[in-house]
DNA sequence: TTACTCATGTAACAAGTTACATGATTTA
DNA sequence: TAAATCATGTAACTTGTTACATGAGTAA
């Protein structure tokens, strides 16, 4: 069984061209969906136990710094598909600040819910053209995430609209 | 700042009447969002650093058990609004293992990839009809997020069609 | 009186965060 | 040669998990 940072890991690795630690928390780092904020302390200690577990192959290159070159052995592909195949996990719910929230906003007055659900509606919008504009010159695993969460700001955005309305109708 | 289990607390404490740490937990592990697990481990210190922190307030009950009963102070509900409306990590895209996943779904066999769309669309139908079902006798907190748990998993279900509807096209 | 529910909490462990520390290689 | 980038890792801390431990109140 994989976590969700080491299906990650795994996926950077076979299937992004990201070959090294290094590379992998650069990765985390440019992807706009705040996963993982791609911490040193997170990704190193993981791809040991990774490499432990014997689902990655180092080779190391001769270079002074000690880069090592990392690959997926037979046993770490079994499992990334394992994982991303599980069925229950995939569609488990999982966190979500916005539906959290959405909850409390009904207790405000009704001039600070218009004004809050008009941030909220700039902010999704903002992010939905952020995320447009970096899915450019992604490969096609990022531009599968990209677009599906795009899809998840367009729901809000759908959301918080209908909300005005109720709002504005005074319900 | 509140962490989002600590603005999960609040809720629960301050606007659905679970006025113990028990039925905290208890709400927490009968919610179908598997948010979290309402651990003991978690749950009392995370109240325990809400209460030093003066966003609760407690009152001994005279039982042997040493209930305790939990209140939100004026603090408390402050904190719990500034964390409710804070725009940046409201729209913020979150964890999703679907999404994770959705991208390693290209990479199997056409045979493999209708077996796993008809699983995965059998389950996310399932996990909607136990919403539904669920969403009954709730109050209004729980209500709105198990609405926009529903409209994540439709999404979920239009995505699968779309993406099995490209398969069979033989993209 | 036995079993279930209500109620609190700790201990060991897992896995993430930030900040720190080090050094090689490349580019301006 | 100075600065930026590539590359590795550890330390202290936070916060979650499961499992364990305890005991009071209630209903059969």
């Amino acid at each position: 069984m994989l976590t969700e940072l080491e299906g990650a890991i795994l996926i950077e690795i076979g299937c992004r061209d990201r070959h090294t630690a290094f590379k992998v928390r650069q990765a985390f780092r440019e992807s706009p969906s705040s996963d993982w904020q791609g911490s040193a302390g997170s990704v190193y200690p993981a791809i040991r136990r990774l490499i432990e577990r014997g689902f990655l192959e180092t080779a190391a290159t001769t270079d002074g710094r000690g880069t090592q070159h990392l690959t997926l052995s037979t046993a770490g592909r079994e499992a990334l598909l394992a994982w991303s195949t599980n069925v229950e996990t995939t569609v488990s719910i999982g966190m979500d600040p916005f539906r959290l929230r959405a909850g409390l906003w009904d207790t405000m007055n009704r001039d600070e819910q218009l004004s809050h659900a008009d941030a909220l509606l700039v902010a999704a919008k903002q992010t939905i053209s952020d995320l447009r504009h970096y899915k450019q010159d992604q490969d096609k695993f990022e531009t599968v995430q990209i677009e599906l969460a795009i899809e998840l700001q367009q729901l809000r955005v759908r959301w918080i609209k209908n909300w005005q309305s109720r709002i504005g109708a005074g319900l």
